[in-house]
DNA sequence: TTTTTTGCAAACAGTTTGCAGCACA
DNA sequence: TGTGCTGCAAACTGTTTGCAAAAAA
């Protein structure tokens, strides 16, 4: 979904495109990342030092409840905040690693398959769907593995020495 | 997984069993539903009135670290508590109505697939998955028809005649 | 007896709400 | 011109933490 064709829905249901709304929405969909609400807001304050947090709530509601935009945990990685994607046709999966926080996205039958049955086999009609995956990417596989082995092999403190109770 | 091999993995862990915990964890696997802390806590409260909204919070986390439980949002379907059923051998994905609140789990193929395409894919090793699905159910989208077509038809105040400023 | 676990109070993070003034259309 | 939107302060929900007392092993 294009930058215009959301100004364009904000329009047709009598919202206005304000200049805060304007900057959220660019920052939104310019950037690939995923921002969660705090990220978005610092970045907006950039652009517009006295905008404020709450604003940003508020449209990031507005755009979710409008089906601009989906909301994501990415399985809570980081906190417990939510993230934001612009809505895009193609249905996808996102995969986050637990130890490097990268997030890969999968678009793949799967998901196609997964939708269609639920449909049929529920009589169920789909509006959100969200499939989040949580693991270890290739390259953390193998540091992972390394850094399980160091704490094998030199276990400096792993039971410590009994120590003296704490003096109140 | 059973509440005696649960039971199990806590002491290998050299986890205790207190009376606390055997209440949480039989009322979580008992309880074929998905609850959330608070109704948890609830619920144990009926058993042990003096148990605490922290013991149970305390115990989740430490089932949810152990791989016991998984976390589920439901599709934030009434609020932004997580709730928590007990980790089953079978991947399945969660359908929810977003009107009545009802939830469907869904066991199928597209599920293997899309994780075993995830993991040669991207040579990443799942440990946690997560797919919830948002709509209507079969039985709401009548409902949801009528409820619609009511409003349309008698269209009270849909735009309520201009009324008088409030008055400070 | 020792180490874990609990309960309590208080803190905390993320998000929402009430309201008066501001600004799009 | 008027309704929608914003900023501010304050509330709120869900969850976590610090600490001393209680209870498993």
């Amino acid at each position: 979904m294009t930058l215009e064709s959301i100004q364009g829905s904000l329009k047709q249901r009598g919202l206005r495109l304000t200049r805060q709304r304007q900057i959220l929405l660019e920052l939104i969909d310019q950037t690939g990342a995923h921002l969660d609400a705090e990220r978005l807001f610092q970045l907006a304050k950039e652009r517009d030092p006295k905008i404020n947090r709450v604003t940003v709530y508020r449209t990031l509601k507005m755009l979710k409840t409008g089906g601009l935009v989906d909301e994501l945990d990415l399985m809570h990685y980081g906190g417990d905040q939510h993230y934001y994607e612009t809505r895009v046709k193609q249905e996808h999966a996102h995969v986050i690693c637990l130890r490097c926080g990268r997030v890969e996205e999968f678009f793949g039958e799967p998901l196609q398959r997964l939708r269609h049955q639920i449909e049929t086999h529920f009589g169920f009609e789909v509006l959100l769907a969200r499939t989040e995956i949580g693991g270890y990417c290739a390259h953390c596989q193998t540091l992972r593995a390394r850094e399980l082995d160091e704490l094998r092999n030199a276990p400096p403190e792993v039971k410590p020495a009994r120590r003296p109770a704490r003096r109140k």
